[in-house]
DNA sequence: ATGTAC
């Protein structure tokens, strides 16, 4: 058997891009890593084994804790975890969702080409840079009023669409419609929301950006159709989350267990997994206060595309709907936990059990905690929208500022291997303090520019350097392994044009 | 990720 051990924790190969920590001590369940070799050299060179190792203790976890191939240490739970837990007998983490609460990214197509827009970049990164909110601290698109607010916690993308942010097509090319049904914005703290209110429709910092792409490979023509996408063609991604609002709340619900769950806290290995039991009042308060943050992040990407369309309308003198076709392709959250019904492992007696000890399978009400990682239904799941059911779910997928990204579609083998999930981007090889000695943002900004062609404007140089390509794990590498599994197979292939970062 | 710290 192949093996291979990082700081006292050995691997078992089970085969080729499945990698298992066998169960040991306190552990509910294994662990498996999805990852070729090479990828699974740089999840095990940070604490990212360990930190999914001590997740498989939270009660209620069913089947393996997952890290996906992009993995990367993070808050208590690996960035590119997946953990199911049982929704009536477990518990819900907010470490394991992640701070950034529906952190996410949205595709929006054009009827542009790649020589529309040659020679135009520079205007056109201004123009969306002047356009488009970002950075650090307060400043967005629409006055949060209390109304605004309360109208994007509770209602999400219905509410900008209603508002004049978007068209109606926009719902249903959205993740769950761009509206979580279980939100409950009365358990979003006073705090959270007077963070919120002025940063409706702004990107943000970090790795958050605006990006136009080219396309520069298809490599499923019949998906890519039903897509919108051609090679060559234009397309805008946008990056961003829920902004200071989502990250009160994940704070205010992890004081609260510590003070109000003590007992849960004290079993676990560490304190950044902290979660609510299922059942208990602040689980619940936990999880309807997510589903608000969804709901705002989804507006937040929502009011950015409108200030997208209006300055591709201006700057190539159209309308962005009927002459541009800036249709929303596809728009996924990948730090979210929800309930949905999988199937899990169960023993004799029907209780959730892995290995040996599970003699059947049976459907289960589970909360599916994706950090970092994407929904990938395939095809034929009623989840995904009408429009893309006969080829599944879009998921796309950001590398860095000089790699590109891609649009997979969920593909048949992820119900049973990931819950339905799959990457999330190219996963950091390096934490930003390590970065920043590392890469100088002027230097970056100018290599792209000169090398690639690539056009990058940023609030900030230090964050240029954060997120330098060098900082990244190989997004090829993290996309073949996903599509060698049969998780999310690769459709397209983009290349960026320019980029705004915060 | 983040009014980059309780």
């Amino acid at each position: 058997m192949t093996t291979r051990e990082f700081d006292g924790i050995r691997l078992e190969k089970v085969r080729e891009h499945v990698w298992e920590i066998p169960r040991e001590g306190e552990m509910n369940v294994p662990a498996r890593v999805l990852a070729s070799e090479s990828l699974l050299e740089a999840i095990g060179d940070d604490d990212s084994l360990q930190q999914l190792k001590n997740a498989t203790h939270l009660p209620g976890m069913v089947e393996p804790a997952l890290c996906m191939p992009d993995g990367h240490q993070g808050y208590g739970f690996p960035v590119g975890g997946v953990g199911a837990i049982d929704a009536r007998t477990g518990c819900i983490s907010p470490g394991a969702v992640g701070y950034d609460i529906n952190c996410g990214v949205r595709m929006v197509r054009t009827n542009l080409t790649y020589d529309d827009v040659r020679g135009r970049e520079e205007e056109l990164v201004d123009a969306l840079f002047e356009a488009v909110p970002s950075g650090l601290g307060g400043g967005g698109v629409v006055k949060g009023t209390a109304d605004a607010v309360e109208g994007a916690l509770e209602r999400g993308v219905e509410w900008a669409v209603e508002a004049g942010y978007g068209i109606e097509s926009d719902l249903a090319h959205c993740e769950d419609e761009g509206r979580r049904p279980d939100a409950r914005p009365e358990y979003v703290s006073q705090k959270a929301m007077d963070r919120g209110r002025n940063q409706m429709g702004s990107l943000g910092s970090g790795n958050h950006f605006l990006e136009v792409q080219r396309v520069t490979d298809v490599f499923r023509g019949d998906v890519a159709e039903a897509y919108g996408l051609e090679e060559d063609g234009i397309v805008v991604l946008i990056h961003c989350g829920s902004r200071g609002l989502g990250h009160q709340t994940c704070n205010d619900y992890l004081r609260r267990i510590e003070q109000e769950h003590g007992d849960l806290l004290a079993d676990l290995p560490d304190k950044e997994l902290a979660a609510a039991p299922a059942g208990s009042e602040l689980a619940e308060e936990y999880y309807g206060a997510m589903g608000a943050c969804i709901n705002f992040a989804w507006v937040n990407r929502q009011l950015i595309t409108h200030q997208v369309r209006e300055t591709f309308g201006d700057v190539f003198d159209a309308d962005p709907i009927d002459d541009l076709g800036m249709e929303l392709l596809y728009d996924v959250a990948h730090n979210i936990a929800k309930k949905e019904t999988h199937e899990v492992g169960v023993d004799a007696e029907g209780r959730p059990a892995v290995g040996d000890a599970a003699v059947d399978r049976d459907e289960r009400e589970l909360y599916v905690h994706r950090k970092g990682a994407t929904r990938a239904f395939p095809a034929g799941n009623e989840d995904v929208p009408e429009t893309y059911r006969e080829v599944g779910q879009p998921v796309i997928i950001p590398g860095s500022m000089g790699a590109g990204s891609y649009v997979l579609r969920g593909g048949d083998e992820s119900m049973g291997v990931s819950f339905g999930s799959t990457a999330h981007g190219a996963g950091r090889l390096m934490s930003r303090t390590q970065a920043k000695q590392e890469f100088w943002g002027g230097d970056v900004q100018d290599d792209l520019k000169d090398g690639q062609q690539i056009y990058v404007k940023a609030q900030s140089g230090a964050t240029i350097a954060e997120e330098a390509p060098g900082v990244y794990k190989d997004i090829d590498e993290v996309i073949r392994v996903s599509d060698e599994l049969g998780i999310g197979d690769k459709v397209a292939r983009t290349f960026p044009v320019c980029n705004i970062k915060g």
